[in-house]
DNA sequence: GTGGTCTAGACCACT
DNA sequence: GTGGTCTAGACCACG
């Protein structure tokens, strides 16, 4: 797990660390180790509270990416991973948002397009790091 | 202009007010009214509060799509909108969040086109109406 | 909303006010107030902490009993509410083990009916006062 | 004596080893050897620790379902039950949740008859196999 | 005044 | 040593 969060992100340091550990999922697979870290090391690992992981992990069982136990967490098998309502709706919802403002500032669906291939060029390049 | 505000929705009402905004120059354009109803109008047609009403305008300059004068806000011109860099980084944050969701969740690139392409014939109908 | 906490209970604290208030949904319905107490000031008439009923009020968010805004939490209309699958899974799972002992203990499914009508008389009463 | 264990589930081992035994006890009756299988051995089938085992078996010595001797644990004669009122208390709390969730969901009571119908069926098939 | 987020620290249940 | 729960208190965004 390559982890990053920047503290002086606006958006919420739970919601960084859902990313980080989706990007991870999605880059590393089957290669990663299937339990987390604890909530407790990782979040002295990042020098952040214990309760700002607690709720990322809470929130990535909710959306059904991770499962919880007695003994910790655990990245769900992706084939299971059933797309909530939850998701799809917020997605949409960014879908939205991005074509208005590409509409009004007169960005071009090929430079949206540009846009998504080089972000995922850049994680790709992650992962040969 | 025809404004909807969802008053129990969790995305805050300045934002709402802005993409409706936004979506009222994107969809009649040159049709539209160039000066904006007064903070104090639009607040109580909307029966919500006039702070609100400020943000959002007051975002939109900072924005540069609108201007704001002694006797109001208007709307810029759409051929002298300055891409701000701001803009550009919160559509890509957006973007990124938007692929890794659509890759954990196995969502493929063709129902993210299709996605968009119902975006926008919503939003063309709305203008029918 | 007649709520009351027992600090004494096992069960937890919020997941004990959560069925409170899924009871005062239950027997009062419509003459309820939509909008319900201030995470702080329920907080403070139950002499608990604001982050417990935070965490009531946001799990009943998750379970589409009541919806949130920037303005505070709504009792949703009875008739949107989609029985989500999690509720389902822990209502068989209790059934189950209500099966399972009363096998075990000898208690006969008359016992059991019986027991399920004094609840609902007792849940009436309570109307009533 | 057949006993499944989830690891990566949310209720606790001991009591899912607790009902599993009870199962067991419903399902087979007086077919059952008496006598347990000893801490030790159960532990390292299920690959669970060797305390959890040991909380489950003296559970089930307070709620009368086992007893303890110096040579291990056995099956209580299941004439010789008491109802614990702990036991009676525990049904009665999941019955309440059981009904409230039922109202506010909109289950009907047929609903439920239904499940408790498939549950009994499932049980007695695990007898077959 | 509303909730959201984050921190800090304590105690408990489970393994 | 794992997470769960609860408390206390601070600062911020929104209205």
């Amino acid at each position: 797990m390559f982890i990053e969060i920047n503290p002086h992100d606006e958006t919420p340091i739970y919601t960084q660390l859902m990313y980080q550990i989706k990007k991870n999922i999605v880059l590393y697979g089957d290669s990663l180790e299937k339990d987390l870290p604890s909530v407790r090391s990782l979040a002295s690992d990042l020098g952040i509270n214990m309760h700002t992981v607690n709720k990322a992990y809470n929130r990535l069982v909710e959306e059904g990416v991770l499962s919880k136990s007695k003994r910790g967490y655990f990245i769900q098998e992706q084939s299971s991973l059933i797309q909530h309502e939850n998701v799809k709706e917020a997605m949409l919802e960014k879908l939205t948002q991005i074509q208005i403002d590409a509409d009004i500032y007169g960005v071009s669906e090929q430079t949206i397009s540009e846009w998504l291939e080089s972000i995922k060029i850049q994680m790709k390049e992650e992962v040969e790091k």
